[in-house]
Formats: C-alpha cells, structure tokens, sequence
DNA sequence: AGAATTATCCAAAGCGCTTTGGGGATCGAG
DNA sequence: CTCGATCCCCAAAGCGCTTTGGATAATTCT
C-alpha cells in the first residue's frame, strides 16, 4: 500500500492525503479522520526512503561500529546503546549501524553521510589525533562525539566525562590513605578516555612525588580476562603495588580473582578503584568485596546524546555544545589504609 | 556531488554513469575507467535513500531492539551483535535498528517492513506465542529467527541452539555424578530459549524418578546481580541444591560469589553447569573455579545468521533453511561428585 | 450584491537513482 | 555501396513521497 493506492481509494488527491496524515492545517477536519482511519485501517505506513529522498530529513542516527574478526560484543557498548534507544524511541527516531574494520572506519562514516540514510552521526571511541572528526567537523551533517580528542579547546560538539578527573580524585583518596606503589588497569591506549585517566592518575602521584612504572601500567580490551592476567602479573612485580586504578568494572572482575587467588585481602592488602559505567549486568555493589568506584552512567551518557543530537535535528538552540560530566567517586569497601 | 553533477562534469549522461559505476557492459573501458576516476576523486557516493527507491534493495537487514528504562544493556545482544557485524562488513551491508517499548513491538516491525529502509529481517528473543513470527511469516520481506517458538513443527527460517538438547545432556552428567538435588538458574521465562532448557532438564530429571521443585527454578534477566540473590535463596532452602543449572556465565558469575560466600566450595558441596554463549568479557575457564560448561558461541550464531541472510537476498539457494546447533558439554572443574 | 478572504483541494515538479527503449556511429559482410 | 550487427551512449520514465503554486468553492466584509 503506498500514497498512491491509498488516494485512490479515497478518491483524494495524494497531496491531501500527505497532508492530512503529516499534520498541516489546509485539510479538514472531516477528510482528514477520513484518511487517518482509512491509513490506520489499511495499514500503510510511509516509505521511508521516500520520505528521505523528498524531505532530506530520515529520523534516524548513524554509527560506525567496528568489526573485525578478534574484536568481541563490548557490554560498554550495548549499554550506551540501551540509553541511546531510550530516547530514540521517544521520537520515533532508529540508528542506521555500519560495521567497518577499524582501517575503513572514516570511509565508513563517508558513506553514512553520503548515503541519505542518516540525519545525524554520532561518535565514540576517540582517539588522537583522530581522522574521523576531521572529517564530521569539514562536513555539514550533525554529529556529536562521545569523548574528546585531546588538548584543551575543542571546537566541536562532544559530551565526554572527565576522565582525569575522576582518576585524579581517585588517587587523591589512594595517597591519603597511605598508599605509595600504584599500578593501572587501564583500557586500550590509543583511546583518550584512556590516555587521560592515565594523565589524573599521574597528575596526583606527581604532586605527591611519585611516578607511575611503565611495567605497572596495562592497557588493554576491558574484559575480565585482560584484568586477571594483568593483576597478576602486577602482583609477581618486585615491589608488589598496594594500589590499583582500574578502568572498568569488567576489568576489575579479572583483578579481584587474581588477588583472590593470591591469597591477599582486597581493601586490605590491596586497595582498587575502579571506574564504573554502571553496566546493568556487573554492578560494583555486588562484588565480595564491594568496590569502590569512580561512577558515571553510560547509559545516561546514551540518553543524553540522543537527546542533544534529535534535539539539535529539530531546531532546539537551548541544548549546550559541549558537556563534560564529572564521575561521583564512591567509596566502599575495596580501599583501605595502605598495608604496614 | 550527485549523478547529474557527476555526469555533467564528465560530459556524460546519468545512465552513462551509472552503468560505468555498477560494472553494466554496455559502456566502454575507456569510459568506465574515466567515470570510476572521477567517481574516485570527486568522493562520490551514490544515495542510498535513492537507490534504494530505484531498486527496491538496500543492502541492509533491519532489527528491532527492546527498549525500555528498566532494560540495560545486555552483553549477549552485543556479543551477537558482533557477529553479525562481522558478516555484514564483508557484504558492504549495514543494520538499521529501530528501538521499540515491548508492547510495540510488532508494530514496530510494520514499520520497519514498510520503511523501505531494509530487505531483510532478523528477529531474537522469541517468546510463544510470537505475534511478530506470525506478522513475518504473513509479509513477503526475507527474515530469519534466532531461536524458534515452542512445538515440533516450524514453518519458518531460524537457527537455533538444541537448548533442551544442552540442559538435558548437562543435567545427565549432573545425575550420574550423583547429585539429586537440583536447582535451575534460567533466564526469563517469556523466552522460548529459556522453556526449552527448563523442559530439558525436567526430562532428565524424570528419567531418574526426580523433579525440580517450583522454589528452586529461578527466572530473571541473566546478570550478575540476579545470579547472586537466587543462588542465595537457593543455599537457604532446607534442601539445598547441590547441583545446579545455569543459564548464562552473567548468572553463574554471581551465583558463584554467592557460593563462596556461604564457604561452599564449588565442584565439591555444589556442582554448576552453565550454558555459555562466549561472551567475549567472561570466560567461563577463567572463573576461579573452571566452569564445566555447554558451549555455543552467540557470535557464530549471528556471523551464521548474517550469512544466511544475505546469501538468502543474493539468491543462494543452497542455503538451509532451518539449522539447529548442537552445544557442546565441557567439563571443567564446578562439576564433581555428589557429597555424602 | 459584489469584492475580498478563507477554506479545501489538486496537478505537477522534484528528490537522486536505475532501467527501458531506442538511436547514431562504426564495421565487416554481401 | 548498402545493409544488418555491434558498440556506445542517451532521453525519459518511474520508484513513493513532499511541496509549490494555483484553482475552486464557501464565507465574510462593506
């Protein structure tokens, strides 16, 4: 059933018929509850690419999502995307995904927005510097990025959390409770979320007169796997550290069975902070021994970017440009007084 | 840069162009190279909105994800996800994902159909009776299932994992390493995946004269935190389990700790089988107590399902149409003998 | 009552692409 | 030299929708 068909039946004109279903004002009352029950009847819904092609609009948001054979589900990911979706549906707004290996990542996008089939791009996984913002801020499609790249002025649209922040604050807690040998259990470090929880974390070792050894920081995927090889190779270093950061509950998950298994205490032996992006399946409240965390919903971060990116698409200007959210340290029982 | 811009620079008309673009003999080498040349250097990219209406294909395959504020992220979906990822990039196909509240959501597949967004349909989650298997079927568009609604009989496309098959055989094992005493972790009850494990463990257990007791069968999204408050229940029944049968290593994860902390040793007082879908951020062989397992990979399950449905639209015809996996029961350290 | 609005509706153009149905050269064959 | 093939190429229609620019009939104003 398309316009067409469904005028006929009507014996109206596919004009009215489109106006009456989009809402204008020159149709009347009459007809047009005539031609909403006879759409809702005969089921015709618009076709979409259609109504891209006449109207350039799509109510829909474009993603690149890397693919490749060794790179797994990310829970980080189908999180974000539960809160992206939550706004989406709202709108009645839906994401057009395209998988592209991380080497055809900006072709990808190129696509996207040549293909009529997005309205708006969003952007995660920065890293620096990074082709694919080049790209989005000399083009003149909408997007928004999750994260920044680095440096200190940005002149494009981002939501990110304050990532150094949240790891300085954490070591700050660390350093007051005694602690002197810190170790990192941090994501991969091309990304910047990652390079700049390294930066908080060095900033407050600094003032305090330490330093990070390169051998005690890890980079890696946030799984647990990666934590508990990490952890336990942190755990066999001469100068065994009594403090960790740690990037992601799923990587501590990994740390906390490897100081299990070495048979020393978490929060007493060994102190862990570790950054919580509250996935729904892996709460830090629920560990044996509860975490303390650095937390910011990424979920919300989702709701929030769909938000500001379908608001933007209708024309809201109240909406910032730019957010840095600060993560809620929250203390719990995984961090002690530094052991002797 | 559209076609007509394309073909006005080059001095060519449309059809001239698009045939050298799509690789249509009817235009000569001299030409096609010329017109590839420019297509390159101009940074062409066709419309896929247009294309799409011209042809009636998009070389996309379309899903709908629940979304409500009460569902987070799920790292199956993601792990799936990936999978399916890794198919489409070879194909040059992307997802289109609409967001649905669950009581919309067959709706929301009438207007994915409609759309004109997608040529194809994949569908999870599936629950019995499935409103939405009964709309695809009653369509024209290609879909294909994962999972299949409860009965012998299936006129339709799925892939599915034996889950019956999975929990039948992990609960034999259970039932001649003596154990008598079981408990189910399972996933939601809606879901057919999670009946079918139910009724295979039932089947076993009957075999040997047994049953499950209602209070000992727990359903609940399959996360850490559910795993644990179960588990917990489960060790205060005055019969405590000794054997028991999860669902996901989500579960198990907590349903672990949860063993732990009552100072239970597992694969000595308790024994567990879980299913796992190898989610790439928790491997059961990692747990610190090794996971015996039933094993099927979500992700080859989605490369599967990718595969199968753009063969289907490419016009292979040696594909099957209905495909049921096998898990495979590894045995690892949480199974043991029987105490007493 | 005649003019000026106002309320409804329609025909047709256009979005960017593919594809049908030719049409003019070029070439070897008769 | 002419005729049918063979090559290349083009004009125009059509995919399903929105939107511009009227047209017609019904109201209101003076």
């Amino acid at each position: 059933m398309n316009l067409k068909q469904l005028s006929d039946r009507l014996g109206l004109s596919q004009t009215t018929v489109s106006r009456a279903l989009n809402g204008y004002p020159e149709v009347s009352q009459a007809t047009r509850e005539r031609v909403l029950k006879a759409a809702q009847q005969t089921g015709y819904k618009p076709n979409k690419a259609a109504q891209r092609l006449a109207t350039g609009k799509a109510k829909s948001i474009g993603l690149v999502m890397q693919s490749a054979p060794e790179i797994g589900g990310d829970p980080h990911f189908s999180e974000f995307l539960s809160g992206l979706a939550e706004e989406a549906v709202k709108h009645d707004f839906h994401f057009v995904m395209a998988p592209a290996s991380p080497d055809d990542e900006v072709n990808a996008i190129k696509r996207l927005i040549a293909s009529g089939y997005v309205d708006a791009i969003f952007l995660a996984h920065v890293v620096d510097p990074d082709p694919r913002v080049e790209l989005l801020r000399s083009s003149s499609i909408p997007y928004l990025l999750h994260g920044r790249i680095m440096g200190e002025t940005h002149d494009y649209p981002y939501l990110d959390v304050d990532n150094e922040g949240a790891f300085y604050t954490a070591a700050k807690l660390l350093l007051q409770l005694g602690h002197k040998r810190f170790a990192l259990l941090n994501g991969m470090e091309r990304f910047t979320f990652a390079t700049r929880r390294k930066i908080g974390l060095e900033k407050a070792l600094a003032e305090a007169g330490l330093s990070l050894p390169p051998e005690l920081a890890h980079h890696s995927v946030m799984g647990d796997q990666a934590g508990f090889r990490a952890m336990e190779r942190f755990l066999a270093h001469p100068e065994r550290p009594t403090a960790v950061l740690c990037a992601s509950t799923a990587l501590a998950l990994g740390a906390v069975r490897a100081i299990n298994k070495a048979g020393l205490k978490l929060g007493v032996d060994i102190s862990l902070i570790a950054h919580d992006d509250v996935l729904s399946t892996l709460r830090p409240e629920n560990f044996s021994v509860p975490l303390t965390t650095t937390r910011s919903s990424l979920r919300a971060a989702g709701a929030r970017i769909g938000q500001r990116l379908i608001g933007t698409l209708a024309g809201a200007s109240d909406l910032p440009e730019q957010e840095l959210w600060e993560a809620e340290l929250i203390v719990r029982a995984s961090t002690g007084p530094a052991p002797f």
